[in-house]
Order: structure tokens, then sequence, then C-alpha cells
RNA sequence: GCUCCCUUCGUCUAGUGGCCCAGGACACCGCCCUCUCAAGGCGGGAACACGAGUUCGAGUCUCGUAGGGAGCGCCA
């Protein structure tokens, strides 16, 4: 039998970094093994599900490279399906109806704790056999096994056994109509085939109710691995108010999805000392019984160093469109300078991000906005400026424009004018820019163009000597 | 409260009884290189939560303690 994951989010939020996670080591089990990976979109609960989020998520999946092989899957246009299951279960005595109101559940929850137990259903109608009325109250619960206990082999976090004792009677269908998340789940892993159910470990606890429905519906039951936590840099809980939690924030953070993929694949699973893996090294290597069973803290340093590192490896043509992207969102027009993949090539060894990259390219793209008063007058305010500015503007005036004929003129300026490269480079590096942080000065100067250059060596002429 | 789960450098991790007075990576510090900033090279500090056991031998097995997390919904 094939192998066939799935990715089941709720759209109450955006994609974040711990379901792109759980969605990449989906993809990548089935990918590994020859499998399909399955979308599903979880948006039974209609109070809090949105289009807006759907949407979200799909650019999320999309952006990053997780395709999936089928899907998406909306459950709430399975109704008929669940409710269907739902009636045969019910018809066999498997699930029966219940008409408490909330209220009643509440209490009998409240007097469970106050009696030292676990909150939960007492099971008042489970034996009383009461047929079906139309009541607002009225929903199904599930007749769970009173005696023995549940067993099963999680692929991450190993054999765990929980008392059907723990268990109490689920609602499988809410008094609104709709099915509940456990009931779903499982109708839909058993109708769409899946075969490894991987999803975060917050839902370990629910995966014995819902072995004890695979029984009860007498389909197989599926293999499970359960992804320990992803916690932010303080070993809390990632939330929204501190963090980035999005993927499409660490876009406009500058990231490469692939640095994000690599990022996210070491992060709870490794392979020796291995820390770059491409694409296809990841689907051959990556095995989800090898993830560990710690929950790992979000380092953005160490994304950091990723992106940077498949900044100055990967071919700048792959992600030009994605610098592009970020150009336009600094405000640079990029048909007023060079060309985006030449600015890449001068600063991929500078920056960690692309928003970085774009916010330092601008230098290229317009005029100097501001001027560095130290840089100014340390550089422009000695002695040998006005003669290298003035002799660099001649020579520039006449070279070959590239940047190795730009190195050369350079040196060859340091020669003539018996000063050191740094005497040399310096002016020039706060006229092309009016700080003295760059890149090398013969890109520095080749990127900002000719006639444009010589004109930031006039303005700069003119500053020197005052 | 009850149930389940987790615990190796600051962080991500290697490690499946001897190869470990614990290896790699990020971060940090120092040196080198150098037109600035980087990148790169070299080097450095830094961890088996604790306590009992089992064993000739334990980071690795068992039990306990402590700490952390998750769940206990007509949310997913």
């Amino acid at each position: 039998m094939t192998v066939r994951t799935r990715f089941a989010p709720s759209p109450t939020g955006f994609l974040h970094i711990g379901g792109a996670r759980t969605a990449l080591y989906c993809w990548l089990e089935s990918r590994r093994r020859g499998g399909q990976f399955i979308l599903r979109i979880e948006d039974t609960d209609r109070e809090r599900s949105t289009d807006v989020a759907v949407q979200a998520i799909l650019d999320g999946m999309h952006w990053l490279g997780l395709d999936a092989d089928e899907g998406p899957f909306y459950q709430t246009q399975r109704l008929a399906r669940y409710k269907q299951v739902a009636d045969e279960l019910v018809a066999a005595g498997k699930a029966y109806y219940a008409y408490e109101s909330k209220e009643e559940i509440e209490a009998m929850r409240e007097a469970a704790m106050q009696a030292g137990e676990k909150p939960r259903y007492n099971g008042y109608y489970r034996d009383r056999n009461e047929p079906f009325r139309d009541d607002p109250n009225r929903v199904i619960r599930f007749r769970n096994p009173a005696e023995g206990s549940v067993v099963f082999e999680d692929k991450v976090k190993g054999r765990i056994e929980i008392a059907n004792s723990e268990l109490d009677d689920l609602v499988i269908f809410r008094s609104d109509g709709w099915p509940t998340y456990n009931f779903a789940v499982v109708v839909d892993d058993i109708d769409m085939g899946v075969t490894e159910v991987i999803r975060g470990d917050d839902h370990v606890n629910n995966t014995p109710r819902q072995i004890n429905i695979y029984h009860a519906l007498g389909a197989p039951v599926p293999e499970f691995a359960h992804l320990p936590m992803i916690l932010d840099q303080e070993g809390k809980k990632l939330s929204k108010r501190t963090n980035a939690v999005s993927v499409m924030d660490y876009r406009e953070q500058g990231f490469l999805p692939h640095a994000i993929l690599n990022y996210l694949v070491r992060l709870g699973w490794s392979h020796g000392d291995q820390e770059i893996f491409s694409r296809e090294e990841m689907i051959a290597l990556f095995d989800i019984a090898d993830v560990n069973k710690a929950a790992s803290r979000f380092d953005t340093e160490k994304l950091a160093w990723l992106n940077q590192h498949y900044l100055k490896t990967d071919e700048p043509q792959s992600f030009v469109a994605e610098f592009e992207w970020h150009l336009q969102r600094v405000g640079v027009d990029i048909t007023k300078g060079p060309a985006p993949v030449e600015v890449i090539a001068a600063l991929r060894e500078r920056v960690h991000t692309l928003k970085e990259m774009a916010e330092r390219a601008k230098i290229w793209y317009g005029p100097i906005t501001a001027w560095d008063d130290k840089a100014v007058a340390k550089h422009l305010g000695n002695a040998s400026a006005p003669g290298v500015l003035e002799a660099a503007r001649a020579l520039l005036a006449a070279c070959e424009w590239k940047p190795a004929a730009i190195h050369q003129v350079i040196e060859q300026l340091a020669v003539q004018l018996e000063l050191g490269m740094g005497k040399v480079a310096q002016p020039l590096r706060v006229a092309m820019t009016g700080t003295q942080v760059s890149p090398s000065i013969e890109d520095t100067i080749y990127l900002t163009g000719r006639e444009e250059a010589i004109r930031r060596i006039d303005a700069a002429m003119a500053m020197a000597h005052a």
C-alpha cells in the first residue's frame, strides 16, 4: 500500500512556523516513500474559520513549495458524509443521542473537579437508549469502550498507552449540526486513505479516542507520529505578540523559502553532522522515525546564517524575483539603477536577509539621502582626499566600466599618489554612499554608474573643500 | 487535581553499554586576511538536570526526585 500523508490545518489564522514544519515533514515523508501528500482544510468550526485564513495557508504552502498531490479538501463540503457515518454509528449502538445543555455539562465538569477527578461527561444518556428527538441540545456522543486500554506505537514518541477508563464519551456531532474535530478527522483519514498521521503532539491525548473510533468503524488504524512543539527563543510557547509566527512574516523579513525549510528540517531532526540540505537530500534522507521527542526553540540567528549561506551559494538567478519583490517593498524603482542580479553579487556576502539587501541597495537606485557626519569628517576632511577625488574623477570618466577595470584604476591611483588603499578607497566610498561601509570599492562605484559616480564625486569634492 | 509526554554546551543537535575526561553547527571571544563592512581561515571557552540501582564498564538500561510541556471543550 502506498504511503499517504496529510496536512490538515484549521483556517483560523495564518500558516505559522510550527504548522509549516508539520507540513514539511508530511511532505518529505510522502516524497521519500513515493506516496501522496494531501492538503485538507479543517473548517468545521464555523465561528472561527475564515476565507482569508484559508488563502493565507494556501499562499504560505505555495511560497514554501510544499505542493499537495491532492486537495485542498474542505470539511465543510463533506457534511453529508459525516452525518451518514454518525447515523451508522448510532444505528449500530456505537454512538447515542444526548440532550444535556452546555450549562449542565459545565456543572458536571466542575463537580468532577471538586471530587478530584478528571472533568468529563458522566454518561447519563449512555445506556438510556434515548431516541432521536428534536431538541436544541441534541448531540451525538461516541460510546467509548469502558474497559481495557488503547496502545499505539508512536513513530516519534514510542509506545503510548492510555486506559479507556480515562476517556469519556466524546461528542462527535454538535448541536449546531456540525461534526467535531475528533470525529471528522477519523472519517476523513479513512475516506482519504491516509496511512501516516503526522501532526503536533498536542494531539497525543486525542489519539486513543480516535483509535477507538477507527475500531468502531471497522477501519484499519494508521500509523501516528506526533511532533514536539516549537518554542520561541526564551523557551516559551510561540505567540503572535512577541514573535514572527506566520511564514509570510519570515518572507517579509527577507528569508528564502529554502532556508526556512532547511532550518525547519533540522529543528528536531538530524542526519549526523550535516547542516545543509538540498531539497533532494531532504527527501532522500528524512525519516519521520528519526525525529526527536523533545520540544525545540526557534533560533532566528541560525536561520539567518542558513539564509546567508543560500544567499551566497545559490545561483542569483534563482532568487532575483524574490529580491525584486523586496526592492519594490522598500520603494525602489528597479528601472532606475543596476540590474538586481549584479546587486546580489555585490551584497550577498554582507547581509543575512533579502530585506537588508534591498535596504542597502537603495543607494544605487536614487540619490544619497543622508550623509554620515563622522564619515565625511574623517575621509573627506583629510589632506589627501581632494587630490584622490580629483584624480579618480578623471580616470573614472575614461576607463572601461567594469569592476575589474575600476579596480585597476583605484590601484593605479594608490601608486600614483603614493597612498595606501585605505586612503584612496575610503574617500571614494563616502562619496558614493555617504557612509564608510559598502561592498568593495570597485563594485560600489560600478553599480553607481559612471554618470552618477562622477556627479557624486563632484558633490564630495565640494564637501572636501568646505 | 487527573492523564500523557519531555530533559546532552546559551541554542539546534551527534551519540542506540566500552570508539566519549562527549563530536558538529549557530551564537560568543581571540588571532590572521583586508579599501570599509562582510565573507573566509585558524584557535578558544561552553553540556550528559539530580539521586539511586543494573553492569567489569552508563550520556546510553531500570527506578525515583526535580524541573518543563501538553491534554482533560458541542476548538482544532
